[in-house]
DNA sequence: TATCTATATAGATGCCCGTCGATTTGGAGC
DNA sequence: GCTCCAAATCGACGGGCATCTATATAGATA
């Protein structure tokens, strides 16, 4: 007895023994599954990790400057992370004169937390 | 007066004016970014992290047999996608005869799931 | 204006990723 | 033995990533 999957019937069981009981797939996931993925793939290089990680344990913004010296990459590097994260919308940016300093936005981890929980 | 980061003293503040507060960072994410990070680049991709939900809200052991109808991928590619779980530790396999059994890891997301609560 | 500084961007390099079709592996059943 | 089948592996392709050095941008200061 074929099984017939709801969301997907592209394929069909063989007839015979099941090898296991259907899966009935409510595809919650599938809307939000591709932005949890943008923010886990962020979230996807120690630098990174440790950025959001430095970042969030630190109230208010914080300074390029003193985020440099706390990694053994160049400068260019470490921005380059810092805009992964920005188009991930994980952080954001101000400038001020010079200096330039990064804050985690809220809740934009809120998803991936939830769904991991 | 410079700054002088604990944890990096590579590279010396430039006296005159702070941009902002010295960043104590303890260090805390240092030994698990790690893994944090090779859970949450495993979760990267919109298809790995929708095999996670099922594989997940489907209590125990799922055949790949009903997987691969539920993505428009192909079976090498799902088997591919599989293996990046397997490597990072999220899921784990059993063979039965022709069929083989995938179920997520007990805990394995735990550790990242704590630290974006 | 000229100069210094903090950050971002550009361009290059080597490696990894997602995907496919083709093939291999290994159990089931004749 | 042989055939069928589910799953994994192989090999290739195009694209993206992390990193670097060099350069550009833009604000501050004189």
């Amino acid at each position: 007895m074929p099984v017939d999957l709801e969301l997907a019937p592209k394929q069909k069981r063989p007839a015979g023994e099941r090898c296991c009981e259907p899966i009935v797939y409510p595809e919650v996931a599938r809307d939000h599954a591709l932005r949890m993925a943008e923010v886990a793939k962020a979230l996807g290089d120690p630098i990174r990790l440790q950025l959001v990680d430095v970042l969030r344990k630190h109230a208010g913004k914080v300074c390029v400057c003193e985020l440099v010296p706390l990694f053994d990459i160049s400068q260019p590097t470490l921005s380059h992370h810092l805009k992964k994260l920005r188009d991930a919308r994980i952080v954001a940016s101000e400038r001020q004169g010079l200096w330039a300093y990064y804050y985690v936005i809220p809740d934009s981890l809120q998803e991936l937390s939830a769904w991991l929980t």
